[in-house]
DNA sequence: CGTGATTTTGACGACACTCAAATAAAGTGG
DNA sequence: CCACTTTATTTGAGTGTCGTCAAAATCACG
């Protein structure tokens, strides 16, 4: 075993997670309930982002019958390791870590999900393999597993877009072994910092010089593979160079971009695009 | 940039990649080159595999219908980075590495491939992101992309299933991360033995105790994120520890499993699954 | 059997982890 | 609202793993 995987857990445990079912207020959210306005998606955001844009009319509307709003507040988990899951959610809003706890009690964080990304209970009847947490309060579409196997089943097309999704992720899985295998830590927090301005941004949006931290240091080292202590000291050394500053210690601002594309080794803007959390 | 990027690419480079379309002899053979035999795979080993054994006989009579048989000698590329890929690969038989070379000349490795694994080029039109090459000799079924985006259009089904192939790959990736992020050299080199002992064995088959390393250790570094150096030096503690053995550089001998296992951090014998490689 | 590539082995040094303490922020109760 | 406690982050000093460099040994191939 590493000798920094002793210890106890790092990072924000969340108090025993309890889905919140928010009643829904209004036009927007009476159709992301599963309710039907002149047969499209009216004023939803999730139209805007990943899944909704690519389907026909007819499908969007079959989506909306059994889709259903579910929020969370800040520090619930959606998911939790260990514990059989059976819905699929597509994030509208809000931030989420992925985590794992390992036997001997170290802690990886898989990844960072945000709008229009997905966190998908189709194959882990028998238990996720990894944690969800809410780093803000979180916004979803949600469905029972079955109903969306219904709609994969019924739906070509739609199974096509999932595994477009899917391989997109894969893509970037393999971006970021990259990050851990071939980076020094001022590379990774670098890369990390790109990935946080440059994700998430709307259709046809450009990369942001801003962009907020909701997660902790231990959540980043975690992701990164170096340490709480490692990802403080790189940051500081950032500030102290000029490449960012932090008006507060949950929002970083690049005031060097190219100075952090150079560390990172990223050659241009990444493409932005869709994540499957499972 | 880290210190350890610089200098040639490592690694075998293989001969400028040129693709083998073998003339098929044989019924097994004439099956996967998309003949039709009693409406079944008859022999093909590929049905005892991932894809094949999951769809009905209907299924399977039009994925042979615009089904290729394509093998490649060891030491080709099945895809290069950069080049544009319009095939799904299939494999049937041998062992593929898949590489990504970075702006500043470091390799990172991917994954391997064997038998049943996928190399989809389903949305790779502007360029593959790795280069995938032939550790082996490499037997493969291959589909032209817009006749497979068909048969996904035609069969809900078959989407459905190659998500699942995709939900999977994504699930190892973030296995790997672990190994990436939260192990030392020796651990990261057990689990590693361990993921080729028991990784492509048939189905319903248990863990072997030995397996061919048809990789280079370039290779090995490469995909663990550790030097050339460190991965022998490695393989000669475990050989002088007795945790294996090697009748051949490119042989191994699992000599004490429990001891590799408990070294990986890994508590069981990994499941066996499927991964798609782009 | 000779040449080149790959692997192995050795010596040395640096980056990042560990341990520890100080500081800052967030949460809690009076 | 403020003192107090708890948690998170920052900073510092020391150390070890693993990377770098270099050379020897082994293997592959003609």
């Amino acid at each position: 075993m590493a000798p920094w995987q002793t210890g106890p857990v790092r990072g924000m445990i969340a108090p025993v997670a309890e889905r919140v079912d928010h009643d829904c207020e209004g036009e927007m959210d009476d159709i992301c309930r599963g309710q039907h306005v002149n047969g499209t998606c009216g004023g939803c955001e999730m139209r805007q982002l990943r899944l909704c844009a690519s389907v026909d009319a007819e499908t969007r509307r079959k989506i909306h019958q059994v889709s259903q709003r579910m929020v969370f507040a800040k520090g619930r988990h959606i998911v939790d390791q260990g514990e059989p899951l059976d819905r699929v959610y597509f994030i509208r809003d809000g931030m989420i870590v992925l985590s794992k706890i390992l036997e001997d009690g170290a802690r990886c964080v898989t990844g960072f999900l945000g709008p229009g990304d997905i966190i998908s209970g189709i194959k882990h009847r028998e238990g996720a393999y990894c944690t969800g947490t809410a780093l803000t309060d979180v916004a979803t579409c949600s469905f029972r597993r079955e109903e969306f196997m219904q709609l994969l089943q019924e739906n070509s097309q739609f199974g096509v877009i999932m595994l477009m999704f899917a391989t997109d992720e894969i893509e970037a899985q393999h971006d970021h072994n990259v990050i851990l295998t071939r980076k020094h830590v001022s590379e990774r927090l670098a890369a990390f910092l790109l990935f946080l301005v440059n994700r998430w941004v709307g259709p046809g949006g450009v990369g942001r010089t801003a962009a907020a931290l909701p997660m902790s240091r231990a959540d980043i080292g975690d992701y990164l593979g170096v340490t709480i202590e490692s990802v403080s000291r790189g940051l500081t050394k950032f500030r102290e160079d000029g490449f960012i500053s932090m008006p507060s210690r949950d929002r970083v601002v690049i005031e060097n971009l190219p100075a952090l594309y150079e560390l990172s080794g990223l050659e241009e803007v990444p493409v932005s695009r869709g994540e499957l959390g499972l």
